[in-house]
DNA sequence: CAGCATCCCAGACGATACTG
DNA sequence: CAGTATCGTCTGGGATGCTG
């Protein structure tokens, strides 16, 4: 390794936020209201339970997100960023602009990834 | 969608590098210096042929990186950066700094993490 | 409401052998 | 040297149904 800046740290990040769904739940926390279990699955076209669910559990396990249970009955359980998600969302923002020239250059050909938007990112 | 940062772009540009080696391969390229092809492989450990050869292609179609041909015997093929792809590397600072963090709030348990690092960025 | 339990599959990744 | 070609494996993600 010959660039101690991409050593392990950045592997991490990465993972930490290559979950399928991952972007997307930190785009619904990104505005800092908590979100509920339903709320984030409701906009979530052909996200499932349990897909939900494991992405969640990864985001809370790495710090990224917080989860809160209310003792009520019928259940409530809130879920918002920490302060270290604040931190990791406020990063996205040059990586954003990368990813906008990036979709200029790319030739009509790859368009095939855009209902990628249409499932993550309405 | 509530954040307008977070759109697809983003989801691109982290697509862009999530394969198992691309971070291992830019780092190796980020120092400006081409690589060879057996460059590359000799110093990832375990990384094969048919895997280091489909994540060059991956990043050269997503204008990270650029394969030059020398028309010669023995054949030589050389990798490097992009303008695109200079740019990249750059964002990975923070993103990198976050790792540290992130790192840091990691228990014990979390660890296991740490076999991907002698394999990916020794 | 907020989930867990099962079953299943495509695609990423790896091992091995071969080649212009 | 710089790859292809095959085959096998493993796991992230999806479909469906059930529950405290």
């Amino acid at each position: 390794m010959r660039n101690p800046k991409l050593h392990c740290p950045l592997t991490y990040a990465v993972k930490a936020i290559s979950g399928k769904w991952k972007l997307y739940i930190l785009s619904m926390l990104s505005d800092g209201q908590p979100k509920r279990y339903g709320e984030l699955k409701k906009t979530g076209e052909n996200l499932t339970e349990k897909v939900l669910t494991s992405q969640l559990r990864e985001l809370e396990q790495d710090g990224i997100i917080c989860r809160k249970v209310y003792p009520e009955v019928p259940p409530r359980v809130e879920y918002m960023l920490t302060e270290s998600g604040r931190k990791l969302c406020a990063i996205f923002e040059p990586l954003y602009e990368w990813g906008v020239d990036y979709m200029k250059d790319n030739k009509p050909e790859k368009l095939y990834l855009l209902k990628m938007d249409r499932q993550e990112l309405v």
